[in-house]
DNA sequence: ATTTATTTACGAAAAGCATCGTATAATTGT
DNA sequence: ACAATTATACGATGCTTTTCGTAAATAAAT
């Protein structure tokens, strides 16, 4: 069904597109469970949310069986990218190096992903 | 009327407070005009909207004079900080490393951007 | 002075979002 | 087989956000 027009998923929907990322596949119950973790909310609205989220094609569905077995259908990757590259602009006036900056001024990365970094940086030179 | 718990700019108060960052002091119209540039709507859309952000505490305005001017109220550090805080969270894991390396890949910054990022880095580890 | 422009105030529509309750269907346990 | 549990579907509510129209007040222009 073609590609569709940038769809920005909400604050709601980026959790539980997290949750899909993380576990590949997964019934309304086992998001919902993890979701269970981190905020508070009744089964029926991770339901929906995710009947939605459907309708909008962010996610896919199997519904071959009486339980549904949901999957992301869009990707981390692309999905991280448009966020980030919208903040930029509207946040940062489109600067990579002030967000960087900021990002790197809230929390402190580790060792490991330091020396990541500069090695991308490296070779962007 | 005191400190605000946590207080999120909208999308539309974000693209407003940029303009008030930077010019500083502004009119209705002159924060319009510098929207126009970038966005479509109405006059009196940008005005209910800096009237709703007084109201939340987001701006303050000197009304002495029948055209009143605003001034943003709160800090660009801040709320970037906060909103970066935030999107590592909901999207990155809590991951400043994984963030930083999505923004690089977006856009390149500047070589003197660049330089002072590692600057920053080096004195991380 | 009278008209024209500009400005603020305010109400309200329209759309999007998060949430839940209830009905209905299917599955499971006893 | 029947009750209890678990699923989906769907409508509806309340809230927030964005948008604009219109009225009233002020200022500027002729």
């Amino acid at each position: 069904m073609a590609k569709q027009a940038a769809l920005k998923p909400t604050e709601s929907e980026l959790e539980i597109l997290q949750v899909l990322w993380q576990r590949g596949k997964a019934t309304v119950r086992e998001v919902h469970e993890e979701l269970a973790t981190v905020k508070d909310a009744g089964y029926t609205t991770t339901l929906k949310l995710l009947q939605i989220m459907f309708e909008k094609g962010l996610v896919k569905r199997d519904d071959s069986s009486k339980t549904h077995v949901y999957e992301a259908n869009v990707s981390k990757e692309k999905t991280q990218q448009q966020i980030v590259g919208k903040m930029m602009n509207t946040l940062f006036e489109g600067s990579a190096g002030q967000l960087v900056m900021r990002a790197l001024g809230s929390a402190k990365p580790s060792r490991q992903e330091i020396e990541e970094i500069q090695k991308l940086l490296d070779s962007m030179k």
